[in-house]
DNA sequence: GACATATCTATCCATATTCGATATAGTATG
DNA sequence: CATACTATATCGAATATGGATAGATATGTC
């Protein structure tokens, strides 16, 4: 076992709150902004998961303080950009989390 | 479209909660008690998730108030039995309601 | 430009959910 | 009987969630 995967162990994570699954499930599909999480988790949930402005922000923050998204620095195209908006991703440990709850309900839908 | 179909809609119920789901899905694969849901969740999924007892009963109770589940009168072997435990089933609407819930998380897992 | 509307982040508070401690009692084993 | 395990139940603290509200920026339209 090195070291590296020692760090990178998902197990004190899972499983997740719903709401942090559904935020990691999307930005694991791509780096994005805290509304556009909230749009993307709406949409691909044919709207039954909406998630209030309460529990984005305040998951977003215990998130990042976990270590298992963090803010990034590059912005898009400043046509398409918004100053306001601030972009997340995931970081390896989130990205390695994410992998152990999609495995975790795989199992468990059999 | 049926009324009795209109009766069974699961949308109401769902998303469940993270308890309620691991119940139902316990009680999908059979009737149980209480105590045996427990151990079978935590058997089903290596120990990574444990139902304390007050998440297991108040969960119960919520379940049974809601129609999801109901408690059985059948009663096993005499020889296997124990007067304390309490036996739970799926209602017809418990079992639409999982069904839409293994749904909704397959869509979500891919 | 002026104006209304939509986007975007954020906090607050009420409610819902979960965990762990505690309690009580039946059952099994030696 | 004595001990450990099984089984249900309630309580309070901690955590998670939903909805109201706010305020700032952006966009569309006249």
């Amino acid at each position: 076992m090195s070291p590296e995967s020692e760090v990178l162990d998902p197990s004190p994570y899972v499983p997740l709150s719903p709401a942090a699954l559904h935020i990691v499930l999307s930005l694991n599909r791509g780096e994005r902004h805290g509304y556009a999480i909230m749009s993307d988790v709406e949409r691909l949930s044919d709207g039954v998961i909406t998630l209030g402005p309460g529990t984005l922000y305040g998951t977003i923050k215990k998130l990042v303080v976990d270590g298992l998204i963090e803010q990034t620095d590059t912005r898009p195209d400043p046509a398409l950009d918004d100053q306001r908006r601030k972009y997340y991703r995931l970081t390896a440990l989130g990205a390695s989390v994410c992998n152990a709850e999609v495995q975790r309900l795989a199992n468990l839908v059999e």
